[in-house]
DNA sequence: CTTAAAACCTAGTATTCCGATAGGGTAAAG
DNA sequence: CTTTACCCTATCGGAATACTAGGTTTTAAG
């Protein structure tokens, strides 16, 4: 399951995305055209300009702004920041790699293979879509 | 992230199908090797044989079998019946949709247009394998 | 017939994570 | 020098996970 974390930081950024190039959002402009907690929301943005992806301007006036063009915004890079690992096991992932404690031969878990699988799938839609694709 | 029951599901199914056609498996067994708890795993065979996926035998000498051969048995099976859906979010799950109370329109919302491609390439790759590719 | 072995079933529990809220702190326009 | 808006920490209830406990029923074997 995507955690509302990762779905409101999506619409957050294509919201954002979609102004013209440059533009500051505010937090509270995002939070009533979407229906996303207004503190809440803040947090998510916090941790997407901490992660370099967006850019903020404080005081009057101020708001966030995306410091790439949306079409280099890669999702994967989007769901790392905000989800966490895109594989579902940490024994296939490739940020976040971990052993499995109950597993003593990573080649011959069929759930390791299986799940190889399913991850680059999965990667592979992430790399092609950029903020750019889902405005 | 996937589930540990889901996981132990898995490896407990594939241990099942190395053994000979209709040969009857016990929790212990499968316990022992793989390193899972025991009643843990009893939990999960259980919903396995409730799904219909599995068959049990009481008493002694019982255990677990396979109710079809083991390439009949796709992995959207095992997955849904232990991990539920595949989909990240309901409003693209095939089997389980539920319709989101934040967006008003699903056909103009970013997170939507992304999970389809990612639900399509998931589902197509768990499809494709089935218990017999795992062993 | 008895007993042991095995699955079956219900319930409970400890821990963790999620989504949200609270409450202020800090910096920059005007 | 006040308002605006981002920055930061802490907390908290509820749900889900990962087990655990203990008893019941069925079957085979002695």
């Amino acid at each position: 399951m995507l955690s509302k974390k990762t779905k409101y930081g999506i619409k957050a950024l294509t919201f954002i995305a979609r102004q013209e190039k440059g533009t500051m959002v505010q937090i509270a402009t995002i939070s009533e055209s979407e229906n996303i907690s207004h503190k809440f929301l803040e947090s998510i943005l916090l941790t997407l300009r901490k992660s370099g992806i967006l850019g903020a301007k404080k005081g009057k006036g101020g708001g966030y702004y995306l410091l790439k063009p949306s079409h280099e915004i890669k999702m994967t890079d989007v769901i790392r920041t905000l989800e966490g690992p895109i594989a579902m096991v940490p024994c296939v992932s490739l940020n976040y790699y971990e052993k499995c404690d109950d597993c003593p031969d990573e080649d011959a878990c069929s759930v390791h293979k299986l799940m190889i699988q399913v991850r680059d799938n999965t990667l592979q839609v992430l790399r092609n879509n950029t903020l750019a694709d889902l405005v």
